[in-house]
DNA sequence: GCGGATGCGGCCGGATCCCGTCCGCGATTG
DNA sequence: CAATCGCGGACGGGATCCGGCCGCATCCGC
């Protein structure tokens, strides 16, 4: 006996042929659904917000000629891609790999693949088989740090974290980040310590549990006037205040 | 909006970043998968059973290097990016950008950024916003010639190019590539010269013109026993022939 | 060929949740 | 304005889920 009934009763499975449903045809309206699902229109609106709260966009309409519909995003159109995009892609990834921690990279690519016309999903596959990272003892970033730090620059909002110096010495930060940036293979985040009243480059690596808070004073001038410059030139000669 | 982990607890959640993973590598031992969704390996093969039982090719083996694995060439529902994974693509991009030259990698994201739902754009401009690449002034390589050593390694072709060594000579090479690798912030080739019968390591910013032949004879062993092994300790030791 | 690693699936029990029903609300259409 | 359709709260009985345990099958290395 299969343990599972043949995908009838059991939510899960259900849930993955609503999404399947929805992707087969442009609209529904709930009663349909519910007749091919087997359950009443009340559990399809049940799974409808489960498949809304794990990041599908599934819209409804009210009213006469109501329905429920995937927003067009998510039928991705096959993304059409020149040859060294793809490349550049794959390349970009396995440069990735060494510091970013964990797959998302690898997951992001291979969702990306599933949209692919099979000419380029043939160039992807070539060039993720002919490459390797041989890079891969560094300290790695998880992405999830990065996001909050890459927010926290791009609104220049207040930022706590712990953080580990060089000597091992482990603090609290207050700081109002700037910029996240990637410099001899490793990244940094620049941003103003709010306690020490001073520009300071944290190592990435080494800051822990990341959490943004409310905006900063934002207008407290930069650490040069040229920002590039300073980055390309003078930048990483303070590591970690 | 740490929205990383969708709906742990729920099955239905579960059985779709199941599906995911499973899409995402060739291959999982259960214990990895059930750590993953941080579930007992009883419930991922719950889990599996219900894939199966909906349709998808999801193939075992038993026995010590046993796994899991989606067989692939079967149509897969639409599949929603998780912000890290967004986050992970830009933060691959940045640090790609100081090496490829040209600006496959961009156009590539900026069309990806357009099929992306709102949401997952709003991530992906953040990202970009807030980062910055200031390893800029390295020796780049065109994703043209990344693409065609690239077949050629994943081919074992042979393979043409004009070669200039640190010294400045320039030479024509006749190699049968073996392997693009990433190491210490630049690429590399790792292939077998024809003309001086030994391995050799190529960098790829010294590559000119390559040209992908017919296949090499494929069959002449590898430099050591163990390459990755080989490849995180002693690559890179004589760059360049 | 033997032992260990790994996957398979049955079984159980307790905690959880799921689902159908009922209902009033809001949005849209004509 | 009235009908249609989606929305979501409340509720209670019952199905499901999950972890743990078992013995079994399969595969690999020794």
């Amino acid at each position: 006996m299969t343990d599972f009934a043949p995908a009838g009763g059991d939510p899960a499975g259900r849930t993955l042929r609503l999404l399947e449903l929805l992707a087969a045809r442009p609209s529904w309206p709930a009663a349909e659904l519910a007749a091919r699902l087997e359950v009443s229109t009340r559990t399809v609106r049940r799974d409808v917000a489960r498949l809304q709260s794990l990041g599908y966009a599934v819209e409804s309409r009210p009213g006469p000629g109501g329905h429920y519909a995937l927003r067009p995003g998510h039928r991705m159109p096959p993304l059409v891609f020149q040859d060294d995009e793809v490349v550049a892609l794959v390349a970009a990834l396995r440069m990735a790999e060494g510091i970013l921690a964990g797959d998302a990279a690898h997951r992001a690519l291979a969702k990306l693949s599933q949209v692919l016309p099979r000419r380029l999903r043939a160039v992807l596959d070539t060039a993720a088989a002919g490459s390797e990272n041989a890079w891969g003892d560094r300290e790695s970033v998880d992405p999830s740090t990065l996001a909050v730090l890459l927010r926290a620059a791009e609104r220049d909002l207040v930022l706590r974290f712990g953080y580990r110096d060089r000597h091992g010495t482990f603090s609290r930060r207050r700081v109002e980040a700037v910029r996240c940036v990637y410099a001899r293979g490793r990244w940094y985040v620049l941003a103003h310590d709010l306690d020490a009243g001073d520009w300071r480059v944290f190592r990435l690596d080494r800051v822990r549990e990341p959490e943004a808070g409310e905006p900063g004073s934002g207008d407290r001038g930069r650490p040069a006037e040229d920002l590039a410059a300073w980055l390309a030139t003078d930048f990483g000669r303070r590591p970690g205040g």
